[in-house]
DNA sequence: CGACTTTGACCCGCGC
DNA sequence: GCGCGGGTCAAAGTCG
């Protein structure tokens, strides 16, 4: 794929999943980034302003959150701030789907991406997200049961989004309680995916964790599903709070508000890094242990492609 | 003892 | 139809 790294394009497996991969440049070594400058001309609607808690807690919409990320709900782009040069670019499924290849950047040190829910089936992977449960889990349906469903029948696909960290550690605290219930080798890296599920009963959020294979202290952490549940109480306190004040509040008059996801997390690295609180996604132990390192700047976009080209869609089809 | 992790097996969809 | 790869299951092991 060397001389599509340009193009950014990516071969979706028809039946991935499309989600968004948003890499922020925020250069948190050095000073926040300024938003406004870097995002400006992708058309964000300030009214579209939402933060993950948000996401995680089913308070938005997809339809919103491709909004706010300046770019139609059925298409998947990545905005990458390569120095206040912004690209949108498509991309394909981050993990599942895909080839296992882990799509990071070096560099970057938090992106995310996101997906719509529902609106496109997911063909098989995701069969048991709706699960009839099984029966340790109280009463469900038998595995094969669950995993029968009708043929032709898509499954409902979740939200997903998936945040490019720079960390040492490879489940990142996020507030929430996750068992993990599997592990597999991905392919052409030497590191393995880890698959979580929330323990909160009748959450059906999923997350999967792997580390890129081209840098090794990225961590990328994809969100399925929304919390249908507040953050554990015994996490809360710095789990919730965060966003509830940094994102959720409307912006103040003459204040900057970010435009894309990325400056979300541009702009809450400072709360987070300075703060005891964080967020449903980015609580108190990222902020401990992990956002410090996070934030990094990314140097050229190309370098996004190089290394994770199954990451990444053309622009144009 | 409950919660969580590990890990091999299994299932399913897709591409060839 | 077969093999591959992703995703999940579930028994066994570990930990506090």
């Amino acid at each position: 794929m060397s001389d599509e790294h340009r193009d950014l394009y990516y071969h979706a497996p028809s039946h991935e999943d499309h989600y968004d991969i948003i890499d922020e440049a925020g250069g948190y070594n050095q000073e926040p980034p300024s938003i406004s400058s870097t995002y400006g001309s992708q058309g964000f609607d300030p009214s579209s302003y939402m933060s993950f808690t948000e996401c995680l807690h089913g308070s938005m919409d997809y339809n919103s959150l491709a909004k706010a990320f300046g770019m139609s709900p059925s298409s998947s782009e990545v905005f990458s701030s390569k120095q206040g040069n912004p690209k949108p670019v498509e991309i394909g499924d981050l993990g599942g789907g895909g080839n296992g290849e882990n799509p990071v950047t070096p560099n970057s040190s938090v992106s995310f991406s996101s997906s719509e829910a529902g609106v496109e089936e997911d063909s098989g992977k995701t069969k048991k997200e709706i699960p009839p449960k099984r029966s340790e889990d109280g009463g469900e349906c038998s595995k094969k049961e669950g995993k029968t469903k009708k043929k032709g029948e898509k499954r409902q696909k979740e939200p997903r989004f998936a945040f490019m960290t720079k960390s040492e550690v490879d489940h990142l605290e996020d507030g929430y309680r996750w068992r993990k219930y599997g592990q597999k080798a991905v392919k052409n890296s030497p590191y393995p995916r880890s698959y979580y599920r929330c323990t909160t009963q009748k959450c059906t959020v999923k997350k999967r964790v792997e580390r890129s294979y081209q840098d090794p202290s990225i961590v990328i952490t994809t969100y399925e599903g929304q919390h249908n549940h507040p953050i554990p109480a015994t996490l809360r306190g710095n789990a919730a709070a965060m966003f509830s004040h940094s994102m959720l509040t409307p912006a103040p008059m003459g204040t900057t508000r970010p435009t894309f996801p990325q400056d979300f997390l541009v702009q809450m690295a400072p709360h987070i890094s300075n703060q005891v609180g964080a967020n449903s996604m980015y609580p108190q132990s990222l902020n401990n242990q992990h956002l410090h390192h996070q934030y990094h700047q990314v140097p050229d976009y190309g370098l996004l492609q190089d290394i994770a080209p199954s990451m990444f869609f053309k622009q144009e089809p």
